[in-house]
DNA sequence: CTGTCGGTGGGACTGAGTACCGTGTCAAGT
DNA sequence: ACTTGACACGGTACTCAGTCCCACCGACAG
């Protein structure tokens, strides 16, 4: 006998399903589950919540993976910590692709998932915003990548949950996904294959610059 | 006499201020407005709704802006449809950072300012989508994007809105974020001002390459 | 046998949002 | 002057989400 929990979460896909996200009452919820409206409340705080049961669960493995993180790991962990979600979704499998029909069709629902986005967002932001914070423009650049770094994630996994793509493309679209991502924020200069590409600016003629050019030549890497 | 739509907005803002979001009913602010609870539900779809009055007409006029862009303009259309909105923030002034209080304060109402904001980014995306599309990492890159421009643009926005900064310094703010936002995702190699030297990291030593960076620096733009 | 504690159910209540109907008003058109 | 119709508004009644409070029940300890 699963628990009354997941017997409501059950209860209510089947529902919204079968009837739509308006026309089912928590009653109906609550009848097929066998339970009574209030264990409903009791275990959701709202008709929407049923819909994401283990978003807050998320948030914290979230949250967790990023606090192992180092100066020197930060691209790392912010990877894998999205991939964490990742494969929660891909895991979840036909349930996952469920939820997003529902959230595509109504609009409460939408509106609540864009939520917990935000919220990703937030605890990336403020990750980021420990290792590269100080000045304004620092803390522009973390938003935007923590913001960059949910969109390409939410990027792939919709491509997934409408169903162009496979499981095992979507786990190396993420990939070749981040990686483009943390090139594009990456500073100051993106190297693409096995040259580098460095940009100066100066007013000065090219040959006076050769001393500098050499140094940055010389340097293994960025 | 302002209009019955104008005076629910001031009636609303002023209650929510005094009792709270929670603890005002529909009720009283059409009754602080003199007229009917009905009149409310015909002017603004819900009770949240009432805060975001123009929200609707912003959408428009971004829309409209980014319309007239050409394939050459197409950073000038983005970085202008985003200050409409920033301009249009900053005339309404006090009513702005009041709205700003409670949307901090009042989850529903954060939520419904992040389904608008998601929307703006609906427009950009579209937008961008339609110049840069084709590939899968093209549309990667215009939603990444529309993201960052939304992104800072509210940055900016909302360093105003706490009072951190003055209108006057959130324009200037707002010119150098875009700046920043479409030099991170200018390709490959961005050029501002001066001369751009170009470095190429080979295996061949410096010198030789000198003729390709000659050539280079001679060319005006990128 | 008694206390109590967690999970549960029921019933009453508030308030958002909808549907429907009635009314006053203003501006033609005749 | 009278009708007609569009229009904005007010009122009532209804559904349903969400909250609050109280009662019940089984388990378990003393």
């Amino acid at each position: 006998m699963p628990s009354t929990r997941d017997r409501l979460i059950d209860a209510a896909f089947a529902l919204f399903e079968e009837r739509g996200f308006d026309e089912t009452t928590v009653d109906d919820v609550a009848a097929r589950a066998e339970v009574g409206r209030t264990t409903f409340f009791r275990a959701f705080r709202s008709k929407e919540d049923v819909i994401f049961p283990d978003h807050d669960a998320m948030l914290g493995a979230v949250s967790a993976r990023l606090a192992t993180a180092t100066a020197a790991t930060v691209e790392v962990a912010v990877t894998e910590a999205a991939h964490v979600v990742l494969a929660h979704y891909l895991a979840e499998g036909t349930r996952a692709q469920q939820r997003y029909r529902l959230t595509r069709s109504v609009p409460a629902l939408r509106s609540r998932e864009v939520a917990s986005l935000l919220q990703y967002q937030q605890v990336f932001r403020t990750f980021l915003h420990g290792w590269t914070g100080g000045t304004a423009r620092a803390d522009l650049r973390a938003e935007l990548l923590a913001n960059a770094v949910v969109t390409a994630h939410n990027h792939v996994l919709r491509r997934w949950l409408r169903e162009t793509i496979t499981a095992g493309e979507a786990e190396a679209e993420f990939a070749t996904s981040m990686d483009e991502v943390l090139r594009i924020f990456a500073d100051p200069a993106p190297s693409v294959g096995g040259t580098a590409v460095v940009v100066l600016r100066s007013d000065q003629p090219v040959e006076s610059l050769l001393p500098a050019l050499r140094e940055v030549v010389a340097r293994p890497e960025t």
